[in-house]
DNA sequence: AAATTAATTTAGTCTAATCTAAAAAATTGA
DNA sequence: TCAATTTTTTAGATTAGACTAAATTAATTT
């Protein structure tokens, strides 16, 4: 069993392998835990000696199989529960991610799993991330970020990258929700800011905005 | 906001508060807490530092007001998230216990409160123990141990004293769950053992069974 | 290739929570 | 009452996880 910072880390350091496909710099995960660069280096020992992650000094980390098993299983819990939140307790999603954050930590395979089935096996978290299944096993996201397409292109809104309470409020404020069709009226050369129609009605955005969302196009 | 080790404290000294009236002794909660006394010691003067409990040297402890809120409201959750287990995810009342200790420490007033709504506001959790609302106010259970009661006289089975799962595991075996009706046949003097009558079948059993159901007479 | 800068690690300290062993206070009983 | 016993507290050590400051290694410039 692995202590709560420990989850915590083998989680950034899932999340950080998807930019840093060689290893996950000391810094980087300094950041992302918003901690000191020292610390991580102890953490690093711990995880290295219990095989979790592979560490050669200076090269930056990779989780093992181990490793990469333990973070998607609370990736996995996370996301449920943050299923949970919205379609059972009525939170509002950009309320879930701290609670989500203590929740995932919950020692419990009966619990998951019942939680799993309660909720009727969900592919998808408030935010559209995939949720892992009981194996482990998760669909990849077959999406682009909206600041990637030209005008005149037409797409669905599958997801958030940024799932800050800030940026879900700014999107709840102008109506942008999961679902949503989006086409590109305009896009400007100078600051990539967007005209977009969405719902019959157009919107200005920023390129702060596309970059954060993301989209199926159809 | 508490550390988890100071919620489990405040927890078993409120338990313990009922048997021990003139304050709890430090070896009492080491033996509830099974640790050794000399970290109760040390864990008693940090709560009392904090206000959470009235500390003399040699005297015992006792909850303060604010450490009986606290208190009650980890209980208010443990009992909310047992009730959740049962009822939503199909679990037995002997596997609620250990994953209730883990749920009880999420911190989110939103969620205990959401909770308890989506629950529509349960009076008692699966054991038959009453759960505090939303203020911290519980109904005070008027109910006496089976062991209690004398050839003759009938009741309802409407909770547990013992929460092991050894003990539910017997109960269940035995077809004894909350609301069945008890009549009792005959009593030994000897062993302090009974003959019951339930569903219109007799059973023998110890008094150290019927030292751990709670009765409310008819 | 040497010098500078940036990234990373080491060394040593700190805190919460625990432990063992020993000391001190309180209680009990002859 | 005072010696024996029990309970409680103190003293000192340990562990996980974090920190600061200093040292070391790697990378980048000139």
């Amino acid at each position: 069993m692995f202590s709560l910072s420990e989850e915590n880390y083998l989680k950034a350091i899932f999340h950080l392998e998807t930019a840093y496909k060689s290893g996950v710099s000391t810094n980087a995960l300094a950041e992302e835990m918003q901690t000191k660069a020292s610390s991580v280096t102890d953490m690093i020992k711990r995880l290295s000696d219990k095989d979790l992650v592979n560490y050669k000094r200076y090269q930056g980390v990779k989780l093992s199989e181990a490793g990469k098993d333990a973070a998607i299983e609370v990736i996995r819990k996370h996301r449920l529960w943050e299923v949970f939140l919205v379609e059972k307790l009525g939170f509002n999603w950009d309320e879930v991610h701290e609670v989500a954050e203590q929740l995932e930590h919950i020692k419990s395979e009966k619990l998951t799993n019942e939680l799993d089935k309660f909720l009727e096996y969900p592919q998808r978290d408030p935010h559209g991330d995939p949720i892992p299944d009981a194996k482990g096993n998760f669909v990849v996201a077959n999406r682009v970020l909206l600041s990637e397409l030209k005008k005149g292109e037409i797409g669905i809104c599958v997801g958030v990258k940024d799932s800050s309470a800030e940026f879900l409020q700014y999107l709840d404020k102008n109506n942008i929700s999961l679902g949503k069709e989006i086409e590109i009226k305009e896009k400007e050369d100078f600051d990539q800011s967007m005209l977009i129609n969405m719902d019959g009605k157009e919107l200005r955005i920023s390129n702060q905005i596309s970059a954060n969302l993301y989209i199926k196009t159809t």
